[in-house]
DNA sequence: CATGGATATCGATGAACTTCGATATCTATC
DNA sequence: GATAGATATCGAAGTTCATCGATATCCATG
């Protein structure tokens, strides 16, 4: 027997409970007025990216092959400490844009795949 | 003689030289890593956005007639104090989402045309 | 020109955030 | 199992930021 679930209308997935996630899905910013709670949620999802080192680590994460690039490969580039660089990495994880996942000792960040487009939809007039 | 203007790319005109303007036009923020400069003035962008008040404060502005709204009409809505509503109206003029105009006693904050669709563009994949 | 109303600026306060060095954790290797 | 390397967490320091009350400014009206 089939289980009917009710995805939201934009398909977007929470798949993890402790997640930001870039959600605000949908949400028609110019159309009418946010409520508080939309607010706070959609602030929080921004504040992830205006911050120039997470906005320089995300845009090398996704310039990086197959979206994905490791720590090590993070740090020289911006310029920051090490353990600063693994600060924004979770901030942009929670967030909802990045994934971890690790190999070795190594820990590969990959872009997820549509979490930008989503950000990108927040702002169409339509 | 007709003068050879340089324009950027996207056609995105800076009018007000204080303005820190919802720039980064046409940056490929997916496409090749942005440099310490870009990234520095995304964030400023993003960072006039990235506030709860703010986004309510726009999105009030956005959903009113002409996409234009008095100061006296946002303050009970966000339920903060009238100069902290000022201030957060400030920022967002200085990034170049809404522009205000006066009418006797009254200042009226409107939605700069396209301000949104800019940002909803430098998070498209293309 | 004095008064009242609408808005902006100022100064202060408390919270949030970025950053780093030190350290902990985890993994591969010898 | 000891060691070395890669990354995460912790605690602290300095800075930025949101917020408000008090006050200044500007404008219409009597």
């Amino acid at each position: 027997m089939a289980v009917n679930i009710d995805y939201p209308r934009c398909m977007t997935m929470r798949l993890d409970v402790t997640d930001t996630s870039a959600g605000a899905c949908c949400t028609p910013l110019v159309r009418e007025p946010l409520t508080a709670a939309e607010a706070e949620q959609l602030a929080t999802t921004l504040k992830a990216l205006a911050e120039p080192a997470r906005l320089r680590l995300l845009s090398i994460v996704a310039a990086s092959e197959n979206s994905q690039a490791c720590v090590c490969d993070l740090i020289d580039p911006v310029g920051l400490s090490q353990p600063t660089v693994s600060h924004h990495l979770k901030i942009l994880t929670a967030a909802g844009f990045l994934t971890r996942s690790k190999r070795g000792t190594w820990a590969y960040y990959t872009l997820v795949p549509g979490a930008l487009d989503r950000v990108s939809q927040l702002f169409v007039a339509s």
